[in-house]
DNA sequence: CCCCATGTTGTAGG
DNA sequence: TCCTACAACATGGG
């Protein structure tokens, strides 16, 4: 379930877990999730992770050369810290520490991604992401958005604008704002902008706290309810949904009017 | 069997 | 140039 809040959680799981450990061996399992050279990675035989970062939906863990292995969990993925001999199913990626310690990266459908970096500000800039949704500015945000056009919820998940909101989490922030997904960009004035950040805020931290698990959300909130034929949790109409830039997007009709 | 799914990338078209 | 739609990738669930 990897959007911001997910990899967050990740981010946090790992900095709790593998930091300061030698890798003494790294098991490749799946070949096609290396977005670097297969040498990159095994060259971090030896070294230890030392540090965490975030950036949208990408992980980076920092290593003592001062590289960054980076994992993207594409439309699924985990990370798991273990002990035992079994690794997880799925496992892509597997790093061994001294007393069986383990660290896997899983990837159910493959579609996750690994690189290897020495420059973190260059590898942002080679993907074209936006700034990171929980760091940026209020005034960034609003010229950002502003100085694009289209409908609101393809600007948000659009990572080249903000990093780190995808379709599920873009639902929640505008079911929060009370903006109809399809909403032209040119509708939303100022005030309708400014809350639009504060409700992006709102949801992502929240979320971040409930270990981006929608069952552990409030109910008052949009993703426990976010599936066909369910009610909308503040007026009980139903909710509706819609295509957005090919996604599938569940709105309340009644909440949510159209601009 | 069918359709759908939290992401990214590339292509085609307006 | 910028935005939209769509297919492809691989796998599992309903």
């Amino acid at each position: 379930m990897p959007e911001l809040p997910d990899v967050e959680v990740y981010r946090s799981y790992l900095a709790h877990t593998v930091l300061h450990k030698k890798i003494e061996d790294i098991k490749i399992n799946v070949d096609r999730i290396l977005a670097s050279p297969k040498e990159r990675i095994i060259e971090l035989k030896g070294n230890s992770f030392e540090d965490t970062h975030r950036h949208g939906k990408y992980c980076f863990l920092k290593n003592n050369k001062d590289s960054f292995l980076i994992l993207h969990f594409g439309m699924t993925g985990d990370v798991e810290y273990y002990q035992k001999e079994d690794d997880p199913k799925n496992s892509a990626l597997v790093f061994l520490f001294s007393e069986g310690h383990k660290f896997a990266f899983i990837s159910i459908r493959k579609l996750g991604k690994v690189f290897i970096t020495k420059d973190k500000q260059e590898f942002i800039k080679e993907k074209e992401l936006g700034p990171d949704a929980l760091s940026v500015a209020k005034d960034d945000f609003l010229k950002i958005i502003q100085s694009k056009r289209g409908m609101i919820k393809s600007a948000l998940i659009n990572q080249k604008f903000i990093a780190g909101i995808g379709n599920i989490y873009s639902d929640e922030i505008l079911f929060q704002a009370q903006i109809h997904p399809t909403t032209n960009i040119s509708r939303l004035d100022e005030k309708l902008l400014d809350n639009l950040y504060k409700k992006m805020r709102k949801v992502l931290i929240m979320a971040i706290a409930r270990q981006a698990e929608p069952e552990k959300f409030p109910q008052s909130y949009l993703l426990p309810h976010r599936s066909k034929g369910e009610k909308c949790p503040r007026c009980g109409g139903e909710i509706a949904q819609t295509k957005v830039s090919g996604r599938t997007a569940y709105y309340c009709p009644k909440c949510q009017k159209e601009m």
